[in-house]
DNA sequence: TAGTAACGGGAAAACGCATTCCGCACTCTT
DNA sequence: AAGAGTGCGGAATGCGTTTTCCCGTTACTA
């Protein structure tokens, strides 16, 4: 019995239909160097037409011997920072022609490197890791070698927001950011500081708090660790610190700073729950400024990052001359954003 | 000059380092039917870890006819509608061992058609269409031409919230949803309505403006025109639309209906820069019960999807056996969710 | 007008893998 | 002990393309 799926359409159709070899038809079709006659060139659009033929890409890929995909991996697509980055990837590449294929790590070192595996499989041209990753001795070095033998073939690897890689590196002044922003918000009067953070193997977090106590530290003020809080790097990760944070006792806290944005946001929620008004019992201050946070009571200072021109620039980066050397990547500088979340104390 | 890259390795350096036949290698390496003593798996086993070997995706897509990835194509994957969509056809994707490859269509029935043209050429195992799509004539049944000629291949296809598509689909009850919503809100001492709604061609702010309607009507309530503004399906339109409607003059109107959630959620803010306090003075609803309208305030009053349980769903129902007849789809049902921005009224 | 260089079509060889088919070496039957 | 399976390795074929290589035409040069 046979299938009751036709055949899909074949290069070999398109050219008995057009009466022409496989090899003229396989030069109409694509960008070759070699001209063919336009009479003939005309059969063979003609017949693709009318067959509504599509290359296989995969076959295409083994003849060629490269793809035209591009593979990203993030964290978490729900989270509207990597959403937003998946959509800078995604635009840039299919101006380039380019198919991203994505898969999500959800921040497990072991699964991020089976996927980079399983990815490698897909010869894809170029792996853009956007990964708020979590840094841990082994799995580290398993992932460089992964990726090491992924570029030795000709691929290209662009990480987002690692500067410790030996690869392309889009690099978000997270430090820098914090730094910027702890300055600001000591100049509209704030002395007293709390932190919720993820945990410290998370790299991006690490550094944010870095850059934030130092910021304060420049002004005179200390950011005591029992004033620290370490939570899920998630809008209830948020939620829960504010929680803590409040049952600890607040004391003479009237800062809280949410390394990111959805964590400050489940911050928010949290003091409200406990029966404090963000903004005006509580500034809060996030990180990010991603969409919503212009949609929050009161709306949210926080340090902007570009993320659409992060994913941009990170394909850009792969799109271009390999570097040679140490200055691999490119910086994305943030820029501090006052909102009503932190009005001005005096 | 040669090229500074090595070739990746094949089976066929696998076969030689283990001093096997490149059949016996390729049977120890995938799940065939045959078994291969034991003695020469291991062997082959052994050299494919020792070269850090990965099969090539595309060759064996091109020997075995078919492919391990699904298509997912979306409106805009910064909105977290779709998102969180997209977080369940990966995750159940991933379980399948499924590779999924994603696109935007900016809602441009041009643009949607070809990128389906573009996915053909990707031989998918399935394609998902988590659209919001606008319908016009005849992009639609060019689309539904090249999806029929991908089915016809073997392919299968869901769309996502569409019920009038001659494919699998997993329905959202839109209309049912904003009915109940309606409901409630007269329950709730809600008299004089306005909504902000998306273009009319695109069919899920048209099923819940009527659904809305239809149960306003049902309690004796009209809903009328003027009160009607069209805008961008985004938080931008939601904040316009708030804008245009007090612009007309908001009269005794005491709730506004946001046709999805950062629609809404726009509106909010747009009362809001407008001088008028959200849930206090005016109420507001919405639809879809994103992440975030947890923590906007008022919290929002929306209508809960299941977002991520869809994604699964559309993925199960194209792993599912071939339905025949009518009935192909499954139903997501939704769910009136009473918060802060519509308290009682008496 | 002879000689030669470009041009361009087609046959055939890759590309990396799965799979069919062949044949050898066994193990059961009776 | 002979015939009939059965298990399993390997050579060969095929998947849909691209690309190399060969060769017949045409056009140009001297």
């Amino acid at each position: 019995m046979s299938s009751p799926f036709k055949a899909p359409i074949t290069l070999h159709d398109v050219a008995r239909e057009a009466g022409v070899s496989l090899a003229t038809a396989s030069r109409s079709l694509n960008g070759s160097t070699r001209k063919v006659k336009d009479e003939f060139r005309d059969r063979v659009l003609a017949a693709a037409l009318k067959l509504n033929y599509t290359p296989n890409l995969s076959a295409q890929a083994v003849a060629r011997g490269a793809t035209t995909s591009v593979a990203l991996l993030v964290a978490d697509i729900s989270d509207p920072y990597f959403s937003s980055i998946a959509a800078g990837v995604i635009e840039r590449s299919e101006d380039a022609g380019l198919i991203v294929t994505m898969s999500v790590t959800k921040r497990d070192p072991d699964k991020e490197l089976a996927l980079v595996r399983a990815l490698r499989g897909q010869r894809p041209r170029i792996i853009v890791l956007a990964g708020s990753r979590i840094a841990t001795e082994q799995s580290q070095s398993s992932l460089v070698a992964e990726l090491e033998a992924f570029e030795s073939t000709g691929g290209r690897v662009v990480f987002v927001s690692r500067n410790d890689m030996p690869f392309d590196t889009v690099r978000i002044n997270n430090y820098g950011g914090a730094h910027a922003l702890a300055t600001e918000l000591v100049g509209l009067g704030y002395r007293n500081f709390a932190a919720i953070t993820g945990q410290r193997e998370l790299l991006t977090a690490a550094d944010r708090l870095r850059g934030f106590t130092d910021g304060l530290a420049e002004q005179g003020i200390d950011l005591p660790a029992e004033r620290i809080v370490t939570a899920e790097f998630t809008r209830d990760g948020g939620f829960a610190g504010a929680t803590e944070l409040i049952e600890r006792g607040l004391g003479d806290v009237d800062l809280i700073f949410g390394v990111n944005d959805v964590m400050a946001i489940g911050a928010m929620s949290g003091l409200r729950a406990a029966g404090i008004e963000p903004g005006t019992g509580m500034a809060v201050a996030g990180f990010d400024d991603i969409q919503t946070v212009r949609d929050v009571t009161p709306a949210l200072t926080t340090v902007r990052i570009p993320l659409v021109d992060v994913g941009i620039s990170a394909l850009e980066l792969a799109l271009g001359e390999r570097a040679v050397g140490a200055d691999r990547g490119v910086d994305v500088d943030t820029e501090v954003v006052l909102r009503a979340s932190t009005p001005p104390r005096h």
